[in-house]
DNA sequence: CGGTATCCGATAGGATACTG
DNA sequence: CAGTATCCTATCGGATACCG
């Protein structure tokens, strides 16, 4: 196997583009939040009530910080009382071939993890014999 | 838009695979050691020069972490001296399309950004105005 | 209702020194 | 060469209280 400068170059010219991949979804709780907004705008109440244990402290931040993402976009009813909706921007949809392939080999690492797993029960009960 | 629990606990499913895969990946040095390893198997010192950055201690504690899970693979030559060298498994060759598609969204996803700033300064354009 | 402010502990990761 | 040990800092996220 021959690496060239040229080779190893463009091997880690990818790696910026992944980093900021990862970083978007990064945290405990941005894809909870934008697995809550899948099926329509809720309320900041409404979100906290689905996605378990998060604080307001935090669903107010990941809220920004996916909203400046272009992931979420917040709406203001000028009504009485004022009430404020959450939703998933277009661009958010894009995001849904990433999310299955991450699934996809989540569970085929999961997969791959039990069999190495039973490999190794097998060959500690032949030592203990 | 309807939102039975059925849907919505089928969506909630795909969250732990999608965390177990993040989490593999996840740290400011998994993938590129993982690029750094990808042109065949390295020792520890030349992994070391190839990752800018990287401390000793992490390095270890990494490699260590993407053994477990699997990723690679660490050789201990009974030479004189010992020789240790690292290589990707066969199972980390899977990792590819996810990465692929880390990559090719997190263009997508900088285009869009490049796209909202336009949009931005072409409204404070005719603010000024 | 839709948040913010403050404090606090846990974890990630850097710097440096040392070892078989 | 291939790491480990120790110490330090910065960021992440939880708990609680408060506000318009």
């Amino acid at each position: 196997m021959i690496e060239t400068d040229h080779q190893l170059s463009t091997c880690m010219s990818i790696l910026k583009p992944v980093r900021d991949s990862l970083d978007v979804l990064n945290g405990k709780w941005k894809l909870p939040i934008i697995v809550a907004l899948t099926f329509g705008e809720k309320r900041f109440t409404e979100i906290s009530k689905e996605v378990h244990g998060i604080t307001d402290r935090m669903l107010s931040k990941e809220l920004r910080d996916l909203e400046l993402n272009g992931l979420v976009r917040r709406n203001i009813e000028e009504s009485y009382p004022v009430k404020v909706t959450y939703q998933l921007t277009e661009h958010s949809k894009s995001l849904r071939s990433v999310i299955d392939s991450l699934k996809d080999w989540g569970i085929l690492h999961k997969q791959r993890l039990a069999e190495e797993c039973r490999e190794y029960k097998k060959v500690k009960k032949v030592l203990i014999k």
